[in-house]
DNA sequence: AATTATCTTGGAATGATTCTAATCCTCACT
DNA sequence: AGTGAGGATTAGAATCATTCCAAGATAATT
């Protein structure tokens, strides 16, 4: 069963935590990451509380501060391919990400036990990596 | 002994495979990203042309322009971080990339063999990528 | 030399993100 | 209920790396 975390109710708790307030911006911007597990963009949360929760009143403005505060909360993640727009993942095990260049689509792929040990391992005496990023981009079968 | 690609000389050769003249240039930039494994910006680029070789004469356009086509022509990687300037790294063997927070500093790691092949192993059936990029964040000791 | 294709360049345009300054809320306290 | 202090939202301006554009060099071909 999935934690307290990744869900609704995880929010205003964790918001409290860092003296911030549950408002209803907030709370809107994480559900929509919550649901669209797509790594949307800024702009894209934007434009789907727009079409598909038009009684919210959520600026651009605010859906940046929002996502902001969501990272600093630690509960979401920013992902970045290039020199796209910056992307939200509210995965918050870690994974790596698969881009998929054929959809232009990203998706998490779970690491095995160890992995990142392993990887860690590599570095040279002296190195403290404090995160890894693993990000893999190729072509992902029609089954998925 | 390295290869005759990671050098000047290789530089000509590349570009006329691809139809493309040696100009003064596009020499320039090559051998400022092989002279300084940095990992700079096109801006760094630019600068050290300027303060460096007053004589070579080479705008910032160019400067994109030339940094372009090297890596057109797989003479350099193109390096990103979060949402900072794109970095250029003439390294072509496969590795990753250590970002040292505290001096916000770049450097190399190279890969054990068989690394790349697991991290392909990891992925679920029908997901072909065709690179993988691995990227630690944290601080390297004194002696790196 | 004329023609053509390739290159370089200054400056304008782009686009995601951040900043600013004003307004709006919420809540505690009188 | 009324007031004041933070906290939060917002429109629009500013930032900044990069791309685009149109014009002027340069070099190769005829
Ligand atoms: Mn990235
Ligand atoms: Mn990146
Ligand atoms: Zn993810
Ligand atoms: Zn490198």
């Amino acid at each position: 069963m999935r934690n307290v975390l990744e869900t609704p109710e995880g929010l205003a708790e964790r918001l409290a935590h860092s003296g911030l307030r549950p408002t209803e911006q907030r709370k809107v911007v994480y559900g929509v990451l919550l649901k669209n597990r797509n790594h949307p963009t800024a702009d894209e949360v934007f434009a789907h509380i727009r079409s598909e929760m038009p009684s919210a009143a959520v600026s651009m403005a605010t859906v940046y501060n929002c996502l902001e505060t969501l990272v600093q909360c630690n509960l979401v993640r920013q992902v970045n391919f290039e020199r796209g727009p910056t992307r939200y993942c509210p995965n918050l095990r870690p994974h790596a990400h698969f881009h998929d260049e054929a959809t232009d689509t990203i998706h998490d792929i779970e690491l095995p036990a160890g992995l990142l040990e392993q990887l860690h391992s590599i570095l040279p005496p002296g190195h403290q990596a404090n995160s890894v990023e693993i990000i893999f981009r190729g072509k992902s079968g029609p089954s998925s």
